[in-house]
DNA sequence: ACGGGCGTCTTTTTT
DNA sequence: AGACGCCCGT
């Protein structure tokens, strides 16, 4: 028997087995789906003469990828050796920086992301005289992307909805993005799959090359497939017709999103003869979680059979507290988490909570902190959304894509170099009424008439700079270039200068972007800007989360998908919040939110917590919903309330006031309230050297002239005011080093 | 005419 | 937390 058959079920087995045609393996959570994708490529390499070449394995996420590549090696116990197993947005990537010159494009384009979308959508609106109130650009945004996940071009979408005056003028707008994005040397995410798609389409020998080369495919989470990836992939095995899906209909969340949860379910009608295969034992939740995993979902129509067991007998039973509102949510689970932590030798990392929006993240942040529970979490404000690390990214794009005005247009006056509004309309005017790029327009300022010569001068002293750091691109590695750009920019010197809290962390967050850079160097074949650009857009916050060692993970349902923790708590149980008030008008959706509370409980593997509260503060108003239907759906006998160590709080939850009396029995570190004597030395201030702060001393600051010290924090030389400034509103400095003095 | 500041809104989920 | 529109001061 092969080695890589050891240790499966016969179910699993089977599906290694099964090499040739096409295959569906319907994989229940937690039933060793990835096991399975491994074992299989690994059985081919060996039994098939296969060179690993050959071999092409798609996910959704770069973490999938990660994870299936590392299994691999330990399991061939070897490299790679040329086979592809990425995300289904980085193969695109791949495939276009070859032949996407076919198209139209350039090799250099860039990738824009739903910021960038929005944007030149909002440019659009404007250029076509729209209001934004009635063509919102989200709508838009969301409009344009259901018609590419369904490869509705932009003519078709306007032929389509010729008719109606609204639908049709949406389609125009999708065909002023389109052509706007072209001009821009751009593509956003969906573009990706599309346009790979298109170059298959009007290049049947491209296509052939590809389906001659990959004589295996594999698709992890099938479920998701929208129907351009459904597409792409059809037309990849199309020739070998050794396709392989894993997917679980039960655990498809992205239908927002255009994935459509018939491709899994009409596998068996578009290839017939087509293989089943059904894993149902489950190896990660104890019996009651599965259990009650089964019944939520059972309310779900038109699934596929399935019934997930497992061996494990019993375990905990679900745990549900009732709590009066957020603050007491999370009291309530931090005081689990550290009886878990001392009681029962859990692991932070163990620990995960699990929300439906990311707004809800805030309030458990706050009481982590503050009880020193270490935390990491995913998504939300991600390292790469960061304001100071997109406008270092603009540079980088605009030194590779001088046409991409979207980010000419976001730097050109940052840092603030005195090019205003009025500078940039006129300069946009122009590259509109001469078709070039703004960045083209700002080079030709002079014979811009209406601009004057201060202007003009402040203009050229910007397109300099991106010409010297152009004209330094090639002979430089990325991270010397970086360099240059910081410092030719002087983004860091003006940031220290500011001398707060925030300046600090930005400061932080781009040395945290030059390891990025640093990294990739190392790691990357391919050191281009291009190729560090394309990483960089493909990248989200849940591939580069694992360092963080021995933390709690806070994250939403969706992040969660493919992960599993032994201690889970499923939070914000409330109508309107999950269900969310906008899938429960529709069967279809309200039962997406069902398939992803499954998700959620399926994570557990030991405990799983469930929590609601009576009173919420959501959107700077509280709201007061019932119970989710989905706890209603719990069997009883599996469910216990755990209410012992309710806390009143009131019905006015407000942070920090009488923070103390909440916290009872709860062991947290009290915040460092100590009034610090500051050192005597202290530059540039030759009057009067305050000998220690207080709160309500008024300063004057170099910049934000006079404000009043409200809250005070740390020691010593991390000493941190919060200071109340007259015009400039409330700001953290660093008391120690920012350019302030006492006065009276 | 120009630039800067303040108040308002965002957001459901993600590549 | 950030982006943007509107308003005000120079």
């Amino acid at each position: 028997m092969s080695r890589f058959l050891e240790g499966l079920n016969d179910r699993q087995k089977e599906a290694v087995r099964t090499i040739n045609g096409p295959l569906l393996v319907l994989a229940g959570a937690g039933s060793g789906k990835t096991r399975v994708l491994t074992h299989r490529i690994a059985y081919i390499i060996e039994n098939q003469n296969i060179r690993p070449a050959e071999i092409m394995a798609l996910t959704f996420t770069n973490k999938a990828a990660k994870e299936m590549k590392e299994r691999l090696i330990d399991l061939i116990d070897g490299p790679l050796d040329g086979m592809w197993v990425s995300t289904f947005h980085s193969i695109c990537v791949k495939i276009l920086r070859r032949e996407v010159e076919k198209l139209g494009y350039t090799s250099s384009f860039v990738i824009y992301d739903g910021q960038d979308q929005k944007t030149l959508i909002k440019q659009c609106i404007k250029e076509k005289n729209l209001d934004e109130k009635s063509y919102e650009p989200n709508v838009i945004r969301g409009f344009i992307s259901n018609q590419k996940d369904k490869l509705i071009t932009p003519k078709e979408a306007f032929d389509l909805n010729f008719k109606d005056y609204r639908e049709r003028t949406k389609s125009e707008l999708y065909m002023l993005y389109q052509k706007k994005l072209k001009d821009n040397n751009a593509m956003d995410f969906d573009d990706l799959i599309v346009n790979t798609i298109k170059l298959f389409k009007d290049y049947p020998l491209v296509l052939e090359y590809y389906q001659e080369r990959f004589k295996y495919i594999l698709v992890d989470e099938y479920q998701d497939t929208n129907k351009a990836q459904y597409l792409l992939v059809n037309l990849l095995a199309y020739k070998h017709h050794n396709l392989c899906v894993v997917g679980d209909d039960d655990q498809s969340i992205y239908g927002w999103r255009g994935a459509d949860i018939r491709n899994i379910l009409d596998f068996e009608k578009d290839y017939i003869d087509a293989k089943v295969v059904k894993l149902e034992q489950n190896y990660r939740s104890t019996k009651n979680i599965l259990d009650a995993a089964n019944k939520v979902i059972a309310n779900n129509t038109g699934r596929k059979e399935k019934a997930l067991w497992t061996a494990e007998e019993g375990g905990e039973l679900i745990k549900l507290y009732n709590a009066s509102n957020e603050h007491d949510e999370a009291i309530f689970i931090v005081k689990k988490i550290q009886d878990a932590i001392e009681e029962h030798y859990k692991e932070y990392s163990d620990i995960a909570i699990l929300y439906r929006t990311n707004a809800q993240s805030r309030v458990f942040e706050d009481y982590l902190i503050k009880s020193t529970i270490p935390y990491k979490i995913v998504g939300g404000l991600k390292f790469y959304d960061r304001k100071e690390v997109k406008d270092i990214i603009a540079y980088m794009r605009i030194l590779q894509n001088p046409n991409d005005n979207i980010s000419v247009k976001r730097i050109i006056n940052v840092p603030k170099r005195g090019i205003g509004k009025t500078t940039i309309d006129k300069l946009e005017q122009k590259s509109l009424s001469e078709d070039i790029s703004l960045f083209k327009a700002a080079m030709g300022n002079e014979n811009i008439d209406s601009l004057n010569n201060g202007a003009k001068k402040k203009v050229q002293g910007f397109v300099e700079k991106i010409r010297v750091l152009m004209s330094m691109k090639e002979s430089l590695s990325l991270s010397e270039l970086f360099e240059k750009l910081l410092e030719s920019t002087q983004y860091i010197e003006i940031l220290k200068d500011e001398n707060t809290i925030e300046a600090l962390s930005r400061i932080d967050n781009i040395e945290e972007f030059k390891s990025v850079i640093v990294e990739f160097e190392k790691t990357n074949e391919d050191k281009s800007i291009e190729a560090f650009l394309a990483d960089v857009s493909l990248m989200s916050d849940l591939d580069k989360a694992e360092d963080v060692e021995n933390s709690i993970t806070l994250m939403t349902l969706h992040s969660a998908k493919g992960l599993e923790f032994p201690m889970v708590f499923m939070v914000g149980m409330e109508e309107s919040i999950f269900p969310i008030s906008r899938a429960m008008n529709t069967y279809e959706e309200l039962e997406e939110e069902r398939r992803l509370c499954y998700v959620g409980i399926t994570r557990a593997k030991e405990e799983l917590y469930i929590t609601n509260a009576e009173a919420r503060m959501l959107y700077g108003r509280t709201s007061y919903n019932p119970k989710s239907r989905f706890i209603n759906e719990l069997p009883l006998n599996l469910t216990e309330n755990v209410q012992d160590r309710k806390i009143n709080v009131g019905n006015r939850p407000s942070k920090g006031v009488s923070f103390n009396d909440f916290f009872k029995g709860v062991n947290y570190k009290k915040s460092n309230e100590t009034i610090y004597k500051q050192p005597a030395k202290v530059e540039e201030m030759d009057e009067e050297i305050p000998a220690y702060w207080n709160i309500g001393d008024k300063v004057s600051h170099k910049l934000f002239g006079i404000g009043t010290i409200v809250q005070l924090k740390g020691e010593k030389e991390g000493l941190e005011g919060h200071v109340a400034f007259e015009s400039k509103g409330i700001k953290k400095l660093m008391l120690h080093f920012a350019p302030i003095k006492k006065v009276k």
